[in-house]
DNA sequence: CTGTTAGCGCGTTCAT
DNA sequence: ATGAACGCGCTAACAG
């Protein structure tokens, strides 16, 4: 019933509790053949496990890094978890999944107690409302690396997507298919989180560049329940939007029920790209095209920079923002 | 740098140890007001912070559970993973995720590693592959509960849809919009998984109850990748099928896929109804009928049971099989 | 009301 | 080659 102990193995084997420990960390060297043997056998009779909860408290290190995503409902936060997960776990670690759910006293509380929980290090997709914790587990020297966005100044290693260039692409394909009323729906938040901003940002540059005027009443930010409601307002415009780029998947999904409901052919009544891929993107009539993140890429460099920090004891780290490029997926919608 | 303890908190309050402890654990019944403050001063100064770890290797409690799933790229596992994290964060429980891939020795590692590092309870989605360790958490009474599939003969809390009911939903659907060619298309996995079996075996005992034939060449099982091979032969055979049932959401879009190729109208050429709801049912075209598992309330399930067998002692814990209801979404597609 | 003491399970010198 | 003893940070009697 009881969990069974180093101690009691070394009973059953007639040695004392530290030669155990020594076969656990496979430094046999200085063993006979024979307790060898007989401490294996104790172990594999007795079942035994090394309490790893023991383990760490004397060796500070848990081999559980803690993910923080700031909303689990984004098609991006689960594919960029999924080979977090599968790539931390290959190199024997164990990951605690959190949604701060967009809420920064949810982030705080997950940070803390992550942190009292000894994990070795987190990947946060930042709400940005913790400016305080970011900066003392900085100092402290924490393995850290933001995902998605950017907290300026700070010097936590990051990795993102070059949103400029998302929007940009996104653009210019509108404009080569001759659309000029551009329109952009993003998400909102109540922070002004860098990717919203930074699309919006390359959305307005790329606009100009193509001689295009920039109309506030195109570019629309709000709550997904809100969303169809934003879309009303864009349609009942004297001049409304010929295209449409779609800040993410929820956008998305939200802007092809609207055009389902409204009866708006795709591209004809007006054309569509999204950001994020999407599962039935290719399939969908039209098939959709989509400025793609490469959450393979991101999730990979992310935890290669963690495990980075983990494994290095100099302070010296140089910490960088990493902007991985989007790459577009041209097809039908527009 | 280094974390601060609650032996630097007692020094730099004047109490010892143990006084901090009591405080830590709200017991300040027996304690002054002045060296409560102190306390509450000091830790506030030294930025205190309990180590968990250490707490947990006292308590035996670590307030963290595991949660295995058998195929993370289901729309499905995602949906319950996501309730039961939020479910259980509210309980004050962490959950490590990890994703077995439909391989028996991954799960067998996260079992032991998740076991080893004492988590309070498991919710697994199991493989099937180690009944072995199935049978040796039951026999010592460690909180485990199987969710969407089920282990016979072993006593483990279960949560399940009933499978049989979601096949037979759909063929009724089709046989009222009198489709009598139906085939059922699932993916397949070495081992027989029970909800695969169980919707086979519905889909036979429904075709019979409505009087139509069961017919070995319209039930197929594949790998992802093998299912537009499937979908080829369906369709080369001399009658093809003029309605299919998609198991699951992976079969569901390659079935989709398929249709978009080939350019078959649905349901005109081929009806097509889902188990599993998706993002794009209700707005694809045309809407999918999808019949779908109550995710939140399945994972409500899942998490109440474990927690109650976390929280009792008694080991009389009565076991069983809670099988949920699907719902059919009537949209358009047959 | 507060301090002393003794573990929790394991790893690590330091002798032997 | 092996064992005794101590410490990791915290909790829990038990004194006082």
């Amino acid at each position: 019933m009881k969990n069974i102990t180093i101690g009691e193995v070394a009973e059953q084997a007639k040695v004392s509790k530290s030669t155990v420990s020594q076969y656990l960390n496979k430094r046999y060297e200085y063993m006979s053949e024979a307790t060898r043997k007989r401490i294996e056998a104790a172990i594999e009779e007795l079942n035994y496990h090394p309490n790893i909860v023991a383990r760490s408290l004397k060796q500070k290190s848990t081999f559980t890094v803690g993910v923080i995503v700031a909303n689990i409902l984004h098609s991006f936060s689960t594919q960029i978890l999924r080979t977090i997960e599968n790539d931390l776990n290959k190199t024997g670690f164990h990951v605690i999944i959190c949604n701060a759910d967009d809420q920064p006293e949810k982030e705080r509380n997950y940070i803390e107690m992550l942190l009292a929980k000894q994990v070795d290090g987190l990947i946060i997709f930042p709400t940005g409302g913790n400016i305080d914790l970011y900066e003392q587990m900085k100092k402290k020297n924490f393995p850290v690396v933001f995902m998605d966005r950017k907290i300026e100044e700070l010097g936590i290693d990051t990795v993102m997507l070059d949103n400029h260039q998302a929007a940009r692409m996104a653009i210019s394909e509108f404009v080569e298919s001759d659309y000029t009323k551009i329109s952009i729906i993003t998400t909102s938040i109540i922070r002004n989180t860098s990717p919203r901003v930074e699309r919006i940002e390359g959305y307005k540059a790329a606009m100009t560049e193509h001689g295009l005027p920039v109309l506030p009443e195109y570019i629309k930010t709000a709550d997904a329940e809100d969303l169809q409601g934003v879309l009303q307002e864009l349609f009942a415009l004297e001049a409304p939007p010929e295209a449409i780029l779609a800040g993410n998947d929820i956008v998305l999904i939200e802007v092809l029920k609207f055009a389902k409901e409204h009866r708006l052919a795709i591209p004809g009544d007006v054309a569509v790209i999204g950001i994020d891929e999407v599962s039935f993107a290719s399939f969908y009539t039209p098939p959709i095209t989509v400025v793609a993140q490469p959450t393979i890429k991101m999730a990979n460099k992310a935890t290669e920079l963690l495990l980075e920090q983990i494994n290095s004891e100099n302070k010296t780290a140089r910490t960088a923002i990493y902007r991985l490029q989007p790459s577009l997926i041209k097809r039908d919608s527009c």
